[in-house]
DNA sequence: GATGAATGAGGATTCATTCAT
DNA sequence: TATGAATGAATCCTCATTCAT
């Protein structure tokens, strides 16, 4: 029975053992997956895991470094010098984030922050600051230039910024907990009917209430 | 070494054994919290745990059965003789929602069936019936009796359900990982917030967008 | 609700414990079988069990005393002055065992005995001397007989009694364990060809050997 | 604390693992066998157990297909070749058996069986099938050579396969409970006083009946 | 006498972690 | 570097036994 090519590029292993071990942290969660299944899903031994990652958990922090934190630097980058209105901008960033996170097999990561993160605070703080808080930065942005440009309404706006996402984190853990949403809409309809109903309170309007 | 006095009160057993597991179970998750914190939390053997729940999934489900039903039970009978407007009724019903589960202890309950139900097939599927189901219907009477009023616009109701109460979902996450909303508004401030975005958002208007 | 009529006779309820007892160690197996049930089975509490009993073990001998013994007892001064042939004596002596003991619920302690008397040296003992020894006695009797009538041929008669008996105990145990006697024949069948074969042989009579 | 020399036998752990289990399970018996003390039998811990093994079932079919499933396929393939009379052909069979299960440690899985397996509802299942049916086969094709040569009386066979090797079991069952059989003649003679029983019969050939 | 709530030691099973090879 | 056999602490659950009422 022939082996598998052995050893493809030595740095890569890493990754390797970091995405076998995101697909099932996401699928069962982190303390359901047992390492016997992250190893034989990476196609390694088990002592193998441990010679780069010290522990469970120190696998955890390494599937977060390398999955999300990558995209979301890029987000950065590409936040591109817009010239529409500010609701269609508001618009193309949570868009943005829904196909490039929200609807992809990385939204695991941001369900499992919501899930299991309280019990890892170190974790926690890490996603906290090279995730959520850059995220933070980008509406804030957006919200400033809607409010500067008479196109949105004045507001809390750190608040307004949790508030705007909750949906985005909701429709999430609605993937990957049957129960929270029962009614089973497709993501784009969800969106649809969330950006109306947001876009259509936070514009500035004339009418009384 | 002298036993504890044994105390004799069967009835009120099953209570206090339901909230020292609340406690715990909110504390720590449900997987990870043991029988035998619980049982010493509530100042019994582990033994006697099983004399009241056939299981550590029975526990769950009484936890919610006790603390978490009674109080929809009587939502759904006060929902009716509301005289005011229908803004003000979904204000009321998710602010009464927040008063007496999301900014309780009580909250601790959905975060855990956020976090863990995935795990728990069965116990989802009696969270989704006995609350979930619940809580949707009384929303879904809100809104049809607005669009019947005309205080709503015409929208895919089942589908805003999802979206009106994600952000209440969220607040309860955000108390529970300290990561998700860094911004630290009290609850108050990012409820007046919300309601302030969903109303405007969704009652009818004549302005264009 | 009205309680059943308690304390019939202070004196029966030890039997009655016992019966109970019977019942469900014939069903379950004594290792298998839990005090509470025993316990629901009499109508009775599980403390009332200790009232009586100083362990689940002197249950156990409790049910042999009640049950088995004075039915050999009785076998014993019914043993006629029997007329006819041995080896319709011997017939008579096997299948009066069955109508009595092996083919009622009394069979059940037979086969607790062979399955666990062995993790019980003292129940042991005292069953051999007041049941085997006795059932041996009775078999003797009715060999001596037929050897010293011509009827039977000469043998080892200890060693007889043993084989003599071994498929009535058999017939007991495939009664419990549904694996060992898979041809499921109805004990009157195997009766027959039991004592056809006994008392005629396997051989045709004229064949050698 | 010095570890012990971590042996590296993967391929005879199996084996060793069963060989331990049937030892302890045939003098405690199979409930009352603790897999700590099966481990400290065969000199692993508790855990090695279930690298090999998914459950203590498991581990209990494990030791019968090891040790009796390969005597009754060789005991299969032997067969046909036979050339001597029917009779000696089932004395041979009989005294096969014993010699290379009855009288050896072997017995006691028999034992086992018949003492336990209706705990064990699978594991009957699993005996009948492998050991069982495959002992009755055997002497069903002696029965039916017997009497197709004339040599044995016509009788009904499949009872007959019960009756006849009803003494066997005994005398194993009698090796473990010290109770059943009071009279301690080696098997030799039980054995021998049994062939002749069955073969000729209790009564003398002229007599009558 | 009778109750039944309470106990807690005990057993099967799991799985992160280690280490000899 | 890689393996995978071995470990053993941890946890759910059971049930014979006790004892305050």
């Amino acid at each position: 029975m022939p082996r598998p090519p052995r050893r493809r590029r030595k740095d890569a292993r890493p990754s390797e053992l970091s995405a076998a071990a995101l697909e099932l942290f996401v699928e069962k969660g982190f303390a359901a997956t047992r390492l016997d299944d992250v190893a034989a899903h990476a196609g390694v031994s088990k002592g193998t895991l441990y010679l780069y990652f010290d522990s469970k958990e120190a696998l955890f922090k390494s599937v977060i470094e390398e999955s999300i934190v990558p995209l979301f630097v890029a987000a950065e980058q590409q936040m591109p010098d817009f010239e529409g209105s500010s609701p269609e901008l508001l618009r193309h960033l949570l868009l943005s984030w829904w196909q490039q996170i929200g609807g992809t097999r990385l939204a695991g990561v941001s369900k499992l922050i919501i899930s299991e993160s309280s019990n890892f605070p170190e974790v926690a703080q890490y996603y906290r600051e090279k995730v959520i808080e850059r995220g933070r930065a980008l509406m804030r942005t957006v919200l400033q230039r809607g409010i500067a440009r008479g196109e949105f309404r004045e507001l809390d706006i750190e608040t307004a910024i949790d508030v705007i996402f909750s949906p985005m984190l909701m429709l999430i853990v609605s993937r990957y907990s049957q129960c929270i949403r029962t009614h089973g809409a497709p993501p784009e309809v969800f969106l649809q009917t969330y950006f109306d109903l947001l876009l259509r309170g936070l514009c500035r309007e004339e009418a009384p209430r």
